[in-house]
DNA sequence: CTAAGTGCAAAATGTTTGCATACTT
DNA sequence: AAGTATGCAAACATTTTGCACTTAG
C-alpha cells in the first residue's frame, strides 16, 4: 500500500537529526538527488500523520518540525517567540492542567502537540 | 507616527467581530473598497504586535485570530485539530502549571497565546 | 506485473514591492 | 507642508499539478 524507498528514508532520517525547525528549502539544499515536490508531499504526509508540526512565523516563512516519538504522555514543547529555540520538555506537571480541560471542558487535548510560546531563559534576560 | 485611517478602523471592527479563526481573502471579500495590500500590511502589523495570532493548517491556508484584549492573565485557548474552532477560556487552572514552567524550566509564557490543540466535544463524539 | 513513488516543467496561488496618488496630522 | 497610508499592477516566492518514467512489492 505504501512503498518504501530511498528517499523518504533520506528525508525522514535528516528530519530527525535536527533539533530545531527546519524550512522544506532548507532540507531540498540539504540534500542531494530528491526532488523538491517530493519533499513537499513526504513532509504533507507527515504532517497529516502528526508526526511533525507546521507553523508559520512573522515574515510569512514556514516551518516545520519533528515530534518525537515518546511514549511519554506528559511532554511539550516550550517555543521562544525572540530566537525560535523549540524545547522538548518531559514533565508530569502538565497532568492535572490537561485532565482538568478533559474533565471541565470537554475537550480532548492533544498532548503530543502542546506547544507553550514565550520567552527562554537566554531571551528573557536580555530583554 | 502613525495615522488612523477609515481602513484601519474597518478592518479591525471586522476583524473582532470574528469568533473563529479567518483568512486574509475572507477578510477581503467581506469588507468594501480595501485593497488586498492594505489588507495585508495591517494585518502584519497586528502580528508584529501580538494582538492577533498567525498560524497555518494542514491544507496550506494562513489563519488569523484575533487575541482578546483581556486583563485577565489566565486564559488560553482550545483548537480543535478536527473542525477547526478555537475557543477561548479563561480559567485559573492554568496557573499552577505556567507557574511550574517558569520556575522549573526558566521559561516565562506568554499567556496571551497558549493553545491547546486537541478535539472538541463534538469532534470527540464523531470518532 | 501492478501499484506507488519520483521529478521535471508548467501552472496556480499567495504575498510583497514599487510607485503615483490620496489622506492625516 | 511633511509624513503616512493606500491600492493598483507587476514582481516574486512558494506550493501544487500533470505526466512520463522509475521503482518496490
Amino acid at each position: 500500500m505504501t512503498y518504501n524507498t530511498k528517499q523518504k528514508d533520506d528525508i525522514l532520517m535528516r528530519i530527525k537529526s535536527k533539533d530545531k525547525a527546519f524550512t522544506v528549502k532548507e532540507l531540498y539544499d540539504e540534500l542531494d538527488n530528491i526532488g523538491l515536490t517530493t519533499i513537499y508531499r513526504f513532509v504533507d504526509k507527515l504532517v497529516g500523520e502528526g508526526r511533525i508540526n507546521k507553523y508559520i512565523d512573522k515574515s510569512n516563512t514556514t516551518y516545520y518540525q519533528y515530534i518525537e516519538e515518546c511514549d511519554c504522555s506528559h511532554h511539550y514543547y516550550l517555543k521562544c517567540d525572540d530566537c525560535g529555540i523549540m524545547i522538548h520538555v518531559d514533565c508530569d506537571e502538565i497532568e492535572p492542567f490537561t485532565a482538568h480541560i478533559t474533565k471541565h471542558h470537554g475537550f480532548i487535548p492533544n498532548t503530543n502537540r502542546i506547544i507553550i510560546n514565550g520567552l527562554c531563559k537566554e531571551c528573557s534576560k536580555k530583554n
